[in-house]
RNA sequence: GGAUCUUUGGCUGAGUUGGUCGAUAGCACCGGUCUUGAAAACCGGCGAGGGUAACACCUCCCAGAGUUCGAAUCUCUGAGGGUCCA
């Protein structure tokens, strides 16, 4: 959630830095409007609360000393009367408020730069050169037919579209890559933490997932339960409600588990091979840290998962997400794209983000800084999506005769 | 699934004949005295959120609802934990 007394302080920087992320400028004015009705609102509530409070405290020593009652009792029940108003006024606004403070997003850093999708994103730069093929390469699809490393049909008969199996040598990789990655990732300082694949209400309202995007979640069946979509929001909420000590900071986490998603705005995307699923192994990378140090371990998490694929020889390029391809959450993300040669681009496989203090305000993740308490800023990145990586060394290491050669750091894992 | 007990500030743990209790005490922690330094001892401070220039003031004793002028304390519902029975 976005700073309330930021916002009533400074609200010409706000709401343009909200701007920037294509919030409507009239939401904004009216979030401040209706913040300014609830300050009134409490105001009213709690000056009949304080002469509720001291009546009653009279009422106390009334009784004590043996005097008659009935004169306070009459005033103390007129107030009351006017207390129920006022505390269904301030209810009211109060719920009003939330409701739209909920569902804007986060202010994006001051050196995002400023656009409107994804065309605007920025290169910062490429790691490895993909190789020349001296024949056509193929898609994933075809390799892991030819392979029979994936079954997209028997996904498909066990759910519906949009899953998977995977067989043999491919889910062999698989396993491999998670292993991998965690052990890369705990050699870098990140702890390896495991963590329920099933949620609460309030851990995804913590990281930002709802109230605005229930409808991408799974949900269980009469509960207030959901499946995860991603380890984020475990890995966070770890410490929802929770005054850090500041010795314990920065926290690194790794984790590894199953997302899953509805997709429910990427119908006719990706709808062939393994690049969009329903459900897909991840492994991620989250940390909390003071204020002044959410840069530093922004750069660490980043370094961490494009060494990964750098130790995969898998070429690809960062990219600064532009304003308007930033997530609800993030003030910043990098993205990380591998090269696919098959398809011939580079695809979205990790993507890491500093959210300041939004989620910490959500989730009210605090640390002691002194005498005084202060939000945390949350990170989350992932260190690789699984499925995505193994995609990515089907379509890079593929040869001629459509074999793939494992990447040298897998070897130890696959037992070679 | 049934019965019963329990849920308090970082931890342990008082407080249940409703009244000045946001709350005793110990530990931990912070500051001071003492010490070459540290420990011990002693003195002081020490929950959170809102509000204020600072006070005042408001809210919070698992969550929600209720009784009452007034609830950590009573009633109901729910959730977590313990124990016993299935």
């Amino acid at each position: 959630m976005i700073d309330l007394k930021l916002l009533q302080k400074n609200f010409d920087e706000v709401s343009t830095k909200l701007q920037k992320k294509g919030v409507d400028a009239e939401l904004i004015a009216t979030l401040k409007a209706k913040n300014d009705e609830l300050k009134a609102a409490k105001v009213d509530y709690e000056t009949l609360q304080a002469a509720q409070n001291a009546m009653s405290k009279e009422f106390g020593i009334y009784k004590k000393e043996g005097r008659d009652v009935n004169e306070l009792k009459a005033r103390v029940d007129a107030n009351k009367v006017k207390i129920t108003e006022a505390l269904e006024v301030q209810r009211q606004r109060e719920e009003e408020l939330e409701k739209i403070a909920m569902a804007i997003p986060n202010m994006p850093d001051d050196d995002v730069p400023v656009g409107a999708d994804e065309n605007d994103n920025v290169e910062i730069k490429r790691v490895l050169t993909p190789k020349e093929f001296g024949f056509t390469p193929k898609e994933h699809w075809e390799l892991a037919e030819q392979n029979g490393w994936i079954d997209f049909e028997r996904g498909v008969k066990l759910a519906t579209s949009r899953f998977s199996v995977v067989n043999g040598m491919g889910a062999k990789l698989e396993r491999a890559l998670i292993n991998f990655m965690l052990d890369f990732n705990a050699s870098r300082g990140f702890v390896e933490v495991s963590v329920p694949a099933i949620v609460n209400r309030g851990a995804l309202e913590g990281t930002g997932q709802l109230p605005k995007f229930e409808d991408d979640l799974y949900k269980l069946e009469n509960q207030e339960l959901f499946l995860i979509p991603t380890a984020e929001v475990p890995l966070t909420n770890l410490y929802q409600d929770e005054i850090l000590a500041p010795e314990a900071l920065p926290i690194k986490m790794t984790g590894y588990t199953s997302c899953f998603r509805k997709e429910a705005g990427a119908a006719g995307r990706d709808t062939r091979g393994m690049i969009r699923q329903h459900q897909f192994h991840k492994v991620e990378l989250v940390a909390i840290t003071k204020p002044d140090e959410s840069d530093r371990v922004f750069d660490e998490m980043l370094s961490c998962a494009s060494d990964t694929l750098t130790a995969l020889e898998l070429p690809h390029r960062l990219m600064t997400l532009c304003t308007g391809d930033l997530g609800f959450g993030a003030a910043k993300t990098v993205d990380i794209e591998v090269w696919l040669p098959g398809q011939g681009r580079y695809r979205e496989i990790s993507s890491v983000s500093n959210t300041r203090d939004f989620q910490a305000r959500r989730a009210k993740i605090r640390f002691k800084d002194g005498k005084n308490n202060t939000l945390v800023h949350t990170l989350n990145g992932s260190s690789l999506a699984v499925g995505r990586t193994l995609i990515a060394i089907m379509e890079n290491n593929q040869q001629e005769d459509g074999s793939i050669t494992i990447p040298e750091v897998l070897k130890p894992y696959l037992g070679m």
